[in-house]
DNA sequence: GATAACTTGCACAGCAGTGTGCAAGTTCGT
DNA sequence: ACGAACTTGCACACTGCTGTGCAAGTTATC
């Protein structure tokens, strides 16, 4: 007996959560392509009407804070859960990592610099901004990060570069192992590393190395015209 | 006698002209700060009434176009007028060079991700595009550039590396010299030089000094609350 | 100072998108 | 199979912008 309040009210309907994460999945894709897609092209890539939107949604900025607060968590996750004696090999793992999670980059990127929604994604990053600029300070600390620029000014054009390769990404059509290599590099580059230094650390660590795709799933950065359904992509799955 | 075809016609007015260069110097003021601003707001900022615009622009789009337009031949011109015989030095330099274009990389990076304008972006940029190129591929092949990735991601790369730089000066309030050196240490650290052998390079090199402003002018990053005119920006002045 | 060039203000049409209300349908849970 | 949960389709109001027409004003130039 579900008492709400004081009203026997029967249970949600189990596919209206779905809808939801549907709803999500579809924003998710469809803004990638197009950051300004309206309502109508989300929903119908979700298989629903505009009209349902507002079912989930009080409307077209909530739908999109809820992705932007769930991409935002994924990625102070991966920023979190992340740690490495040597600085510069944090650094790369920071950005190995990110890699896997590019779709979610591309967005909140996409939307970092869209009107409505500039200042929430500047809010929800904190966290990693956070954990960047401790590396960073870290590093420059031991002189293992250049030596010659302000760290927070170092801090944000490393988030930048790894940002670069991600947005890349999508033009080059770059496979994963490519991509994960990419991030690294570039992002070693802006630290201060030479590249041969930069290949040595990354060939020398194990933890750089790439693994291929866990299961079937596959990161694609090409998206599929829109219109798949996509379920299982927006908070599910974090592993090693 | 000014005869056009067959009608004897007055000379359009002199103010005419200058109004309509009042509206582009308004319209990069004005869109640079918010990219999605109306036609009112910069008309408004040009001081003029936003019924005036179509005198001067077929629309909003025309208008913009102008300004991309102008905006990507001050960069190919500085791209094409550059050159040194040591490749990660005219690499630096090019850097140098569009420090003192911030504006115009800010408006065109802004406008590279604005729907109606992207593929208008990428054409009008094609020579600078190309300009890179060719430095990466012969850095490359001389061995003074990282060799580590395709030249054409590594030419992308440096490209998005410079933006970084030019788009952070709104942010973190860089003044003229900061700028100039991190532009160069930033494109530099993507080439693949290490931040040591980058700041070497840059000190010993006396044509990546920076040079005060020339005149009176300064290239001042954060905008003057717009309306100020700023009249001769738009494609002169180029020497080594 | 006449006159064309230019600006203004207002009114209007249009478009694209958002957000709502409601009646009718479909589908899941019990 | 009943009923609530959910979706649909349509109609509508509303906002914020663009683009146009026109009459009346201002201003540079001849």
């Amino acid at each position: 007996m579900p008492t709400i309040t004081e009203e026997v009210r029967r249970a949600p309907r189990r596919d209206a959560a779905a809808n939801r994460e549907a709803l999500l999945a579809a924003a998710s894709a469809t803004l990638n392509e197009h950051p300004d897609a309206g309502l109508e092209a989300i929903a119908s890539a979700a298989g629903l009407s505009r009209r349902a939107v507002y079912g989930h949604f009080a409307g077209r900025d909530e739908l999109i804070a809820a992705l932007i607060a769930s991409g935002a968590t994924r990625l102070n996750d991966i920023a979190a859960t992340l740690d490495h004696p040597h600085t510069p090999t944090a650094i790369a793992l920071l950005g190995a990592r990110l890699w896997h999670a590019v779709e979610h980059v591309q967005l909140l990127a996409a939307m970092a610099v869209r009107e409505p929604h500039v200042d929430q994604v500047a809010a929800a990053l904190a966290p990693v901004r956070e954990r960047v600029g401790e590396l960073v300070t870290r590093g420059i600390d031991e002189g293992a990060l250049r030596g010659d620029m302000n760290p927070q000014t170092l801090a944000r054009l490393i988030e930048r570069a790894a940002i670069a390769v991600l947005l890349e990404a999508s033009v080059a059509r770059l496979d994963d192992a490519e991509g994960h290599r990419l991030v690294m590099l570039s992002v070693l580059g802006t630290a201060g590393l030479g590249w041969r230094e930069a290949g040595a650390l990354i060939d020398a660590a194990p933890e750089l190395a790439y693994c291929p795709a866990p299961a079937g799933v596959g990161t694609t950065a090409g998206a599929p015209t829109a219109a798949a359904p996509a379920d299982a992509e927006t908070g599910e799955e974090a592993r090693a």
